[in-house]
DNA sequence: CATGAATGAGAATTCATTCAT
DNA sequence: AATGAATGAATTCTCATTCAT
């Protein structure tokens, strides 16, 4: 079944992707990789920049599914927390997914760049939604630009989570989230 | 002289890379644009990877030399603050070599994971000790561990800097300052 | 189908190098004289060195095969003739092939050392086993130790072949082969 | 003094090329093992080709002294296998030369084949008298022409003292000479 | 006499893509 | 739906040679 071939390849793009880039991947490991012959991405996905671009949009995805999950009724700064740590437990069981992210989100011209921008969008249309009932409960200083935080709140969360993996692996998740929620409660006060 | 020559080469480098990004290039390219044959760059870094970790080193080297610049005996939060200008500064100022810092400083084995690392270090020291000066003036809550924020701050300071120039161009550099300012400053009361 | 480009690759080689040593050889020239493209030879071979290997190994299994067809059941000296002729005969035929062997087989280490070191035990066995064959028909003196004499004979036969080829091609091969014979007969008696 | 340089690249590019041949050599590193600047090897001998030629022409000056020293007015055949065992004796001492030899001497178009052939006369010309004196005497069969085996004898000799170095180092040079003159003796009757 | 930085033509190698099966 | 041999344009890298000091 096709849906099995494309998964194959998915999974071990982003094996590859982790600890390489993806821009130093070829056709050629990926195939052999999931295992099927060369051809098959190019029967699939058209190009390889037709399975980078699928592998974003399906990674993103999933994570825009879990933050939107995460959101529920209660208290607005109860959700931005809830939120923050959704988003710290992706990024760790995802490392591969996340290094991707980080390292193409910001290339300038970079070739995917123009899905980023949309996959981008989606996540902080998130973010900001939540922000803004923070700021409707009255919660945010009136000098924070809601689109500029949710911003900047995404690639810290981004960034922080990749350090932890990569330089203090030793650290707790709760130890990390309690590190954000710290620089968050300051904002949100 | 060959120091000209390796001057040359780097500032050509970070000037195409700031708007083409550096895995893009091409050695043919950049010694084009350095005005010297292509042998040359062989000759002074041995590949095009011995040019791109010579020019991270150089870069990282001439970013903390700012940054220890930017530290004088005024206030330390107002001290700090200057840190985080100076970083924005330089950040917007080289762009493409602050992408590759982005794209590489996080991947797990990376091609340049040891010079990353070491130089990541060089910059962390000089951030945790202006964040000492601040907990020694009883500025910083006391759950806030000096390494963590530190590690923290820079990672939060290169992806907002290069948030702005990637999607929010049209914002000013203060603007952008102040977003970053506005968390330190819940950060630090 | 691959092994025809293979062989086609083969000849084209064998062919160049004839006339112009294999060391001289461009991966260009060889793929063109092939009339494939030159990324085949990359595709069939992984490198330029591995074509050479492949080659090695493919000549030296002709000459073993031809050495093995000379053989046959007649009085041993005869034989031993035979094997002489038939040997002469394929370096004559294959002398960019047979240059590359003296070239390489006694280099200390060598690129292709273990390859050589190979393929000169699987000739080395089929005339030690005709010497053998000699001795047991008490025509090799006693002192003569098989092995040795092999050894010695292969380099030997090698080394007039090429003497003949490239400073006195007027001769004919048959002169050629009387003059070895003699050195045999001198052995033989 | 020059001719301490010239002696010490020499040296160098002998050693170099016993294990890698002198065609894979590069300027570079002769001139790093010899311990001298690239630009010296120019300024002594106007190019790669000019310090190879002149050193084969050295080395092989240094064989034709001691052939010639080797040579007496003893019996003929005496003398022949004295030439014989002084062939030997340089042969193992120069390893790394006579490696050079065989592996350029029957290149065909061998960029160093003016020089061989004329270095190759030499040797070949000591070796012919030598055997003409064996004839003089009586001693050689009258179907053996005395050019034709000069030469097999040359090559003979190298050969098999190569094998002897590099696959079968254990002999002794005693030995080894010594099934030489087995194939000379019969040769001689 | 000697140096070594710089050169650039030439060679090896890579890799996304095509296409006949 | 999948394959994998073949392609060739683009790139990296090599290295003999030059030349100003």
């Amino acid at each position: 079944m096709s849906e099995s071939t494309k998964q194959r390849l998915f999974e071990a793009t982003l094996e590859l992707a982790t600890s390489r880039g993806l821009a130093g991947l070829t056709v050629d490991e990926i195939a052999a990789a999931a295992g099927v012959a060369k051809g098959t991405v190019y029967y699939n996905f058209g190009s390889k920049d037709g399975l980078i671009d699928a592998l974003l949009r399906y990674g993103v995805g999933q994570l825009a599914d879990r933050l939107r999950a995460a959101r529920d009724d209660r208290e607005p700064v109860e959700g931005l927390e809830s939120l923050v740590d959704t988003g710290l437990e992706f990024i760790a069981g995802h490392r591969g997914f996340s290094q991707i992210l980080v390292s193409e989100m910001w290339r300038t011209p970079g070739q995917w760049q123009d899905t980023l921008s949309l996959l981008r969008e989606e996540i902080l249309s998130i973010v900001r939604e939540q922000l803004r009932r923070v700021a409707d409960a009255g919660r945010l200083p009136d000098d924070v630009e809601i689109s500029t935080a949710a911003a900047g709140l995404f690639g810290t969360l981004l960034v922080v989570a990749l350090d932890w993996q990569a330089f203090q692996p030793q650290r707790s998740r709760a130890d990390v989230r309690e590190s954000i929620m710290v620089l968050l409660r300051g904002l949100t006060r």
